[in-house]
DNA sequence: CCTAAATATATGAAAATTCATGTACCGGAT
DNA sequence: ATCCGGTACATGAATTTTCATATATTTAGG
């Protein structure tokens, strides 16, 4: 048996794995008023330094002005804000206000108890073993 | 030290490395002309029975009213074609034409070569090992 | 059969994304 | 100090995607 392209290719693979975990976590995240992108724009602000707008795009997987105009959203729902950069008057540093902390903190909790639940269905073993390989994966490329 | 979410929640993390490694390999789909979508796509058709729409935007993870168009797009470019389903006249079977798959088959190839050197990095074992653990992880996410 | 619910795809208006480019600022060389 | 190439972010127009819904067809029940 041939096995089909969407089935060796790892880019592929890789993404309908992550699309097949987050299918199940999605409706909270709808729920919850968020597209896919703005939850990770606010899952990845709340627990790192306020990013610089280049950053926070390559850490989201996003263009450069795609996220200039999600920003803009998220700041007038109140939920960050651009804070200027005490070295550079070019950048902004982009910081989860009080009320986006509140906003974003019940989804992390619940984040965490679907991943759990989700990786009953794997084993626990596989599942630390796969986020090393992938984490390891991760470093090599962005220093390739 | 404390984990960030980045790193440990598991569909964050399968998008992450999906990107790491299509970014190596997107320049030379872009130079064919193509975007990401469009893609997969062409290469989920080039080794499959013709598709319904439907079980194709599954498979390629995109909307349904998204991939009719796209769908369009495409077949105006005369790389696939709509074809009549024997037994349900509402379903469409999407099947590449010869010119579609002469444009694919290239990348295909190039997306094999590519593969093999981005694995390099990691050592072949992982590599296979994290692809048995990623459909193992499919299998079990598609019938929940 | 005939109707009603369900399914598959298409469509139109609204929203988000993208590309190309603009503006502002930085840093080094003269 | 000034110019100049490069960097960071914003913006406008064009394209793509999305949501809600329409259309066409099938299926199940009465």
């Amino acid at each position: 048996m041939t096995e089909r392209f969407v089935q060796s290719h790892l880019p592929y693979l890789l993404a309908r794995a992550s699309h097949a975990l987050w299918r199940g976590f999605e409706p909270q995240v709808r729920a919850a008023g968020l597209s896919s992108l703005e939850w990770r724009v606010l899952a990845t602000l709340f627990d790192a330094e306020p990013l610089t707008v280049g950053a926070l795009a390559l850490e989201v997987l996003a263009k450069q002005p795609t996220l200039t105009k999600l920003l803009d959203r998220l700041a007038a729902q109140g939920w960050l804000e651009r804070l200027p950069d005490a070295n550079d008057a070019r950048r902004a540093r982009v910081a989860l206000t009080p009320v986006g902390r509140d906003k974003v903190a019940p989804l992390l909790r619940a984040a965490e108890i679907h991943q759990r639940d989700s990786l009953q269905n794997l084993g626990l073993a596989s599942a630390d073993e796969l986020r090393d390989t992938l984490n390891r994966l991760l470093e090599r490329a962005d220093t390739t």
